[in-house]
DNA sequence: TGGGTCATGTAACCTGTTACATGATTAG
DNA sequence: CTAATCATGTAACAGGTTACATGACCCA
């Protein structure tokens, strides 16, 4: 999967990966997480089956630096990954995994997981509200507008996501208490 | 994490890597999918770390059934799991990260692929309607009523969040459409 | 007696994580 | 000059996937 994030993101514009690790910290991280171990390794596999290159006519500005960009097999092969119907239904919930077993615990115990999930669960509406902006003011700064647009669909996803999430750990905080009685 | 869903089913009775097997295929396969070959392996570093046992007092049925049980180690295990803080906010979604790029398609292909997970949604949306008196049915036929309330928890997660989705992919064919004009 | 499903695995691989090492460049 | 951060990696491990092998049991 990142594989084909790393293509996504040396088909905007020629990239390190240390300039690869920096946007995903900075945009792509409420939804993916990368380390900059796997993001090395990642572009030596790309690079093997065709896909990136290092060899680019602009020169880096700094020695240390090693500038990868995408080929046209590359391209193809993001393409063919964008339009693959087998989206893969992110199963394998570690959240409902502890949820299904939670009847193991104490009543109290059981509540104070979902209020500390609801705490969380506002923590990053925060984050997300501010990300509104940061990305309008980012696409304001491109030509593509539309790439802007889904952008903003992913965040617009973690909005909608936190607030079903926070619903959620309401309901189950109502049933415990309403059998507690 | 498999690991702690295998200890949580042991914890309820003595069971074998092909049962174990069959319960997430049909109880827990909307939030965890398990390979067989997995949970095999997995049997065996439980046994390694004493927290599950295969000598059990009550001996297999058939003679090729190899049932395993959890120790008082294994309980202890999954109490601490289930305890534990840090609950992993399930990051790295494959269905953002192809969102993400989706402006790279032609606005015909990326409406396609939002309409493909609405009928995705509703299809698992059914299911999980079923779902519901499954779980029902079945907590009927065990002692502990408390425990099927958090596996109707899990339940009805899955019936906010496909709700959540459907919503969130109109929202997304409805940007797409509107900068069309 | 032969096909289905019950039942237990092994091996190779892929993806992601953790911990660590190391050199180059820049700002104070 | 020195500390921060820029920048590139290696090694070992953990968790999950794919493909395959094999034997026992049951029912028609």
């Amino acid at each position: 999967m990142l594989k084909h994030g790393i293509l996504g993101l040396l088909n905007y514009r020629q990239m390190t990966g240390y300039e690869i690790k920096e946007v995903f910290r900075n945009s792509l991280n409420y939804f993916w997480d990368a380390q900059t171990s796997q993001i090395y390794r990642e572009l030596q596999t790309l690079r093997e089956r065709g896909w990136v290159t290092d060899e680019t006519d602009v020169p880096p500005d700094r020695a240390n630096k090693k500038p990868f960009s995408i080929t046209d097999e590359g391209r193809a092969e993001l393409c063919r990954w964008l339009r693959d119907e087998s989206v893969r239904t992110d199963t394998n919930s570690p959240l409902l995994m502890k949820t299904f077993f939670l009847g193991e615990l104490e009543e109290g115990e059981s509540l104070a997981f979902f209020r500390a999930l609801r705490e969380r669960s506002r923590e990053s509406a925060a984050v997300l509200a501010r990300a509104r902006d940061a990305v309008e003011e980012y696409s304001r700064r491109i030509p593509e507008r539309k790439k802007a647009m889904f952008w903003q669909m992913t965040r617009d996803f973690g909005v909608m996501y936190n607030e079903m999430l926070e619903k959620w750990a309401e309901h189950c905080e109502e049933m415990i208490t309403e059998v507690e009685e």
